[in-house]
DNA sequence: ATAGCTTCCGTACTATAGTACGGAGTCAAG
DNA sequence: CTTGACTCCGTACTATAGTACGGAAGCTAT
């Protein structure tokens, strides 16, 4: 079942062969055993695991975890330090609240923006002015 | 009242004054006129608009708009283009829905992953899996 | 009027996350 | 047994958003 090129890996992985490769230089990936003649050992072969591997680095970073978070916990993946892992996860979640929370109010200045240059038809509308309006409250 | 530095700018902005001279190259921030006498014009002094435009900028960085974007709504903040205005304001508000919920959903992952890093204390907990378990639903 | 902090300016460097390139080697099909 | 696609590898380049540097000039307080 290990039967998978890089081409076909990144391919599953829904990113490029060079990805792939950065992600093997910077530890997130393995790289795995060649079956090969070569002298330098031949093409290298994938299993379906690393396609899984793949898909949570992506998960990870729409989490807004950079690959060297991202590094740790796959590295942690593998370890027993649970009290870690929680850590980690729990840091994450307050800072994804604060995020989601200055989504949100962004979203509220450019839904009042919007609404401002509805109203009427002419002259310019206070962008800055508006953001502003809805920074302060 | 034209009578702050480029220094006293970047603090009450909350950015370095490279920050400035940067965002000054890239059109973000106005040139403002010399009050001088050296021989290529003094140093330049800013008023507190400009103080205002720096806390925008930071406002619809947070929104996520990227410089350029930032750019192009500081420019149309003087036109008279309010159409525009509003297919960028609610581009940006459907850009920020996704993210929104994205980031909701990687928090639920990441509570799945604390509470099962918290059940027991023993042995590894799956990381890659327990996100797999969240992104499936 | 002079010491010492700021400003000015171009240039270069940093971090993050890739993306591209070019030559050599490998593999599978015809 | 060759052709053509794919892989390997190091290196270099891209974009975004700054941050740092260093010398010259300007400003200010003593």
């Amino acid at each position: 079942m290990n039967d998978m090129t890089i081409g076909r890996l990144a391919q599953t992985g829904g990113v490029g062969v060079e990805t792939v490769r950065f992600y093997q230089r910077r530890g997130l990936l393995p790289v795995p055993p060649r079956s090969g003649s070569g002298i330098n050992g031949g093409i290298r072969r994938y299993g379906p695991d690393q396609t899984q591997r793949l898909r949570f680095i992506k998960a990870a970073q729409s989490a807004g975890f950079s690959l060297e978070e991202i590094k740790r916990l796959l590295d942690l993946d593998a370890s027993a330090d649970r009290a870690q892992v929680r850590v980690l996860a729990r840091e994450r979640i307050s800072a994804l609240d604060a995020r989601i929370a200055e989504l949100q109010s962004a979203r509220k200045a450019l839904s009042h923006l919007a609404d401002a240059c509805s109203a009427g038809n002419e002259g310019p509308c206070p962008i800055i002015a508006s953001f502003e309006a809805v920074a302060a409250r």
